[in-house]
RNA sequence: CGGGACUUAGCUCAGCCUGGUAGAGCGCUUGCUUUGGGAGCAAGAUGUCGUAGGUUCGAAUCCUAUAGUCCCGACCA
């Protein structure tokens, strides 16, 4: 991709309404475009890096057996009536169709998949199992914040798990626990912790956020250092440590996720039975387990960046090698420039080539804002060497070589992107 | 939903108090000079002044209504 070609569009100057470093730069940087008051555009940029990050999310919930569905965003009221939460849901958008007909924007999807789950489950033999989806979520919320921290409507990975019995359910809600931290860990977020939670309107009995320890994060997390953790909600008014006594410590957090154990609320509610063994009707033991995309994207930058851009890992950056060719009036470097281009394009490695007739500076500048983990430098003064300079976005990185050779560039590049994608 | 602020060029804003027919910087187009951290000079294009009423000879400016946006708070499966 040639950066002039792309759809994207870069900013100078104050971004007015951004309060937030991440908000800033990802309007800064063009990744996300407000469409409405708390619904945005994702550019192609923008829309990589969520799709980098639902590739994660997918890989792991398959590793612990999800199987991947696609529920509509729109549903009848019908279903919210049977469970009892179209009256006391108050962010769930309702409307009429011409015909009078009452809909919803379905806000979360247990009536849904509950809904769906009815026409696939008979036996017992069929459980456990796991269905999730990445899809779009409205929720009418009074107030959005932050950009991509706080909408109203957002992608969201949603699962749900069926079980025979309350053990089986804990058990794979450990799992799916284990499963969000490598999650989080792998799309580059750092300082994550589980805190017990209130289950409020969801109902069920254990549930769990995950926090992003950030100052921007609107929950407060109590910490302490013997290792217990608790949000605000779940402790009242006490500020001291019920395993050790000790005073806990203040953190502010940003919601990333959250896991339930539902039990038998919706499965009972909407009628959902499967045959037991001993031949009686039983209502499955359910499990929902959330994670907020566009918010899981905003908080890495937030947790991540300089004040030039976003900082992405391997998994993640929109462009995993930047090449910007400097001036050259033989025109060898821009000739150099699309030729590792057009190698990288052939394996399948995401690039960008930045071989615009402008000043180094602004160059460099929108590479800091697109953010990728490596970039080449090709230039007459590191041909006179024979060289590609390579400088490194992220920290960790920073070991790894200043140059490569020109001849033979292929096979260096190879080994480079190797050593990148293990650390 | 309570409190506060805002809405003028693609973006950031000035102009409004004191009414007289639209401005700056950035971005964009063209040319020349530049070219390792957002360059310089010159020329150029771009607006129903959020919308609807009202007052007035005349409204971006004054009045009323309405819509949208932002901030703080409350709310948040």
């Amino acid at each position: 991709m040639l950066i002039s070609n792309l759809c994207v569009k870069r900013k100078f100057g104050t971004v007015a309404d951004a309060t937030t470093k991440g908000h800033k730069l990802c309007v800064k940087g063009g990744y996300i475009h407000q469409t409405f008051q708390g619904g945005y555009t994702l550019s192609p940029l923008g829309y990589k890096v969520c799709r980098n990050i639902e590739r994660v999310i997918r890989e792991e919930m398959d590793a612990i057996g999800g199987q991947e569905i696609l529920m509509p965003v729109v549903s009848g009221a019908d279903i919210w009536k049977e469970s009892g939460r179209y009256d006391k849901v108050d962010v769930l958008a309702k409307f009429k169709g011409r015909s009078g007909a009452e809909y919803v924007l379905n806000p979360t999807h247990e009536e849904v998949v509950v809904d769906f789950v009815k026409s696939v489950l008979d036996s017992y033999k069929q459980m456990p199992f796991m269905v999730y989806q990445i899809q779009t979520k409205f929720r009418d919320e009074l107030r959005s914040r932050a950009g991509l921290v706080r909408t109203r409507e957002f992608r969201m990975k949603d699962a749900y798990s069926f079980h025979t019995t309350q053990e089986d359910l804990e058990q794979y809600y450990n799992q799916c626990l284990q499963a969000y931290y490598r999650i989080f860990k792998r799309i580059g977020m750092k300082n994550v912790v589980d805190v017990k939670s209130d289950n409020g309107d969801m109902g069920g009995s254990i549930s769990h956020e995950f926090m992003l320890l950030h100052p921007i994060g609107e929950d407060t997390v109590y910490v302490c250092p013997c290792g217990f953790r608790a949000n605000k909600e779940t402790m009242g008014e006490s500020k001291i440590c019920p395993v050790c006594g000790k005073p806990l410590e203040d953190h502010r957090g940003i919601e990333i996720g959250n896991i339930f154990q539902l039990g038998d609320k919706y499965s009972k509610s909407m009628h959902l039975e499967y045959t037991a063994q001993d031949g009686s009707k039983k209502n499955p033991i359910m499990g929902c387990y959330g994670i907020g995309v566009g918010r899981a994207m905003a908080s890495v930058i937030e947790e991540s960046a300089d004040d030039n851009g976003p900082i992405w890992n391997m998994e993640i950056a929109p462009y995993k090698v930047h090449i910007v060719t400097m001036a050259d009036k033989s025109g060898e470097s821009d000739k150099l420039g699309q030729q590792i281009h057009d190698y990288l394009t052939a394996q399948n490695v995401e690039v960008i080539l930045d071989n615009r007739d402008i000043r180094a500076g602004e160059k460099f500048a929108d590479a800091d804002l697109l953010g990728a983990p490596i970039r080449l430098i090709v230039s007459p003064k590191n041909l006179e060497k024979g060289e590609i300079e390579v400088k490194y976005r992220h920290p960790n990185y920073q070991s790894l070589p200043a140059s490569l050779p020109v001849s033979g560039f292929e096979q260096a590049l190879n080994n480079l992107l190797a050593d990148c994608r293990k650390i």
